[in-house]
DNA sequence: CTTTAAACGGAATCGGATTCCGATTCCGCA
DNA sequence: TGCGGAATCGGAATCCGATTCCGTTTAAAG
């Protein structure tokens, strides 16, 4: 919340944390927190003041991604003419964000499992989803039972199969959504 | 392959490798590798003897996970009367299987970014896979388009949602299952 | 009952995250 | 503009846990 008054530290903070961005997805999971310090121009004293762990300085990459998420379903959503498309597309973004940045995602993978928003983005994450999930009910584009977890649980799933290799993610879009759009009824 | 002659250090190999997925299952990533050893009586050298490595012994254990979802794969799914039904079992056993040893499956996911089986395990695990939606193919309860990756993706889908805490994993199965019987047509 | 290659135990080593603390800066105030 | 001191810095020192090393012990072939 309250920003410290020195803009030295705010300035400082930014550096160490745009810094750690890139070199998480140059070399992933190998950098270490020295090599961020050096690279950033501070000592490692000042990393761990602003980040008091390596696990928060990833926490604060991993919530960076998470607003980009956050900001395309405030922004790109509700754009698209019905709930369906807006739910393809954003499983398609979360897609190709975490396969272009993998290294990264497997940085966030290892340090916390899995990986749910926390905090206010969590939130507001979650509360667009809500919004989302509403819509679909509304406009009869998605089943009348999908909640914001099978959202939740269907962005999980894309995010984690984008970054492992493990089959074409974007043919399980297609599937997660044709499951979403209605149960099965002979 | 070709296990060792002394009978003691197979023994010792088995010993380790029980107690260090109990102790996993226990206490999760914190157990540390002189506990192991302790644990199951024997010095730190003889369990890097066995396991080269920490991963290592993580994937020993991973792959006796492996092996069980093998032989589920193997004894129970030709059992059902039709494929479709068959995956629903797989995708439901695995998620049990993830949802009690929750602190085993986050240890792996940690060590291993995700955990795609390897070795002849895993090979055995694609073959049965295949057949699973060769099978589905011939009896119309798959869409005709499914490919082992698809399977092999909602599984890890799956395995995933189940040890995390995000949802109602069972639901997920439904979603998935919808996705993999057929296409989405108005 | 030797012989000997392989297995054992656990102290020592190594690598990397985290802590500590004296030296340096910003910022508000006179 | 100049001063006081709290906050920030830098980076050497510390801590912790994985991994290596090597002298000792042991199963099993002849």
């Amino acid at each position: 919340m309250s920003r410290p008054s020195r803009t030295d530290a705010e300035r400082n903070r930014l550096r160490v944390l745009n810094v750690a961005h890139e070199l998480f997805a140059e070399r992933g999971d190998e950098v270490q927190m020295a090599e961020v310090a050096r690279a950033a121009g501070v000592g490692v004293g000042t990393v761990y003041r602003h980040f008091p762990t390596r696990q928060a300085l990833v926490g604060a990459v991993a919530e960076q991604r998470f607003a980009k998420v956050l900001s395309f379903l405030e922004e790109e959503c509700p754009a698209r003419p019905d709930a369906c498309g807006a739910v393809e597309a954003l499983l398609t973004r979360v897609g190709e964000m975490h396969e272009e940045g993998r290294a990264v995602s497997g940085v966030i993978e290892a340090s916390f499992g899995g990986m749910a928003p926390r905090g206010e983005v969590g939130e507001a994450l979650l509360a667009m989803g809500a919004r989302l999930v509403e819509r679909g009910r509304s406009d009869g584009t998605l089943r009348a039972d999908v909640t914001v977890a099978d959202l939740y649980m269907s962005v999980g799933a894309v995010a984690m199969l984008s970054h492992n290799e493990i089959g074409d993610w974007r043919r399980f879009v297609e599937i997660a959504l044709d499951g979403l759009r209605r149960p099965y009824h002979a």
